[in-house]
DNA sequence: CTATTTTATTTGACTTGGAAACTAATATCA
DNA sequence: TGATATTAGTTTCCAAGTCAAATAAAATAG
């Protein structure tokens, strides 16, 4: 029997794609009765945080490359969700804000990302969850 | 200031996409050379550890839905990677096997899959790794 | 200052993915 | 057995993602 036989499923690339996957599928669900995809309420989070953000930062925050997310943002600004910018100061660059239709939709959607969450700390415990979040922050 | 106002990164859910886009394109890279994406490397691994599996088994093994499995499949066919043949026992089911070539590219692959393997767990000692792997594993 | 290079974002051609409809084979049951 | 239901896999249609090239503004060099 060959030392090496490990079971493919240990590979840390296949744990985190099968976690993943049942994550996403989750919130994906939540999430369908407003009618957004997770892309788009990650993008939604970042802007709602605070001050308007560049496509460029706005991509690495949303884990989106820019042309994902340039295309994403233009059926958002077709839903009004969101609304372009050219930057003052740089004309290359865009900012992206929230409208306050975006803001409201935001609103609704937290409670449902919110039991989500509840969910999951059903699953694993406070501990688990602090040491699974510390451990993903060093892969990322 | 808002006592809810936790950051969005804090979703388990944001974590992991983090650190799965994170790995995934490091394992994207390595598989480049050899012309294959990780869905495709995934579907072979599965077919390597042995016996044939059906479609709807090797789906749910390789994290893929059914649709995106059988064009994954059409291309592997085309490429000469792997081999369908309908089940004698019910000929709805269709057993998938790798073929010789297929079987040849997963020793060239390899190599580089354990490098990925081990520029990881660099980054994490080996209790962590086994403790993500069990957090992981209760997620999927 | 003009010319060149770098940076930020978008576009376009092409590939992949997902949901639901479709096909074919087997299972169930009156 | 014949009629219906279920199951396995594929296909279709459309939405979304990728990669490389295009655009356009700013920074830098000569």
């Amino acid at each position: 029997m060959s030392a090496q036989q490990k079971h493919f499923e240990q590979h840390l690339s296949y744990a985190l794609a099968a976690a993943h996957r049942t994550v996403s599928q989750s919130l994906a669900e939540r999430l369908k009765k407003h009618g957004i995809k997770i892309e788009a309420w990650r993008v939604m989070e970042c802007l709602d945080a605070g001050d308007p953000l560049t496509m460029g930062e706005l991509a690495r925050r949303a884990l989106l490359n820019p042309s994902a997310l340039s295309k994403l943002v233009d059926r958002m600004v077709q839903d009004g969700l969101v609304h372009r910018k050219v930057a003052d100061e740089d004309h290359r660059q865009v900012n992206l804000l929230l409208t306050s239709l975006g803001r409201h939709r935001m609103l609704q959607i937290r409670p449902d990302v919110e039991a989500e969450d509840r969910t999951l700390s059903d699953i694993l415990d406070t501990e688990s969850l602090a040491f699974l979040r510390e451990v993903l922050s060093k892969l990322s």
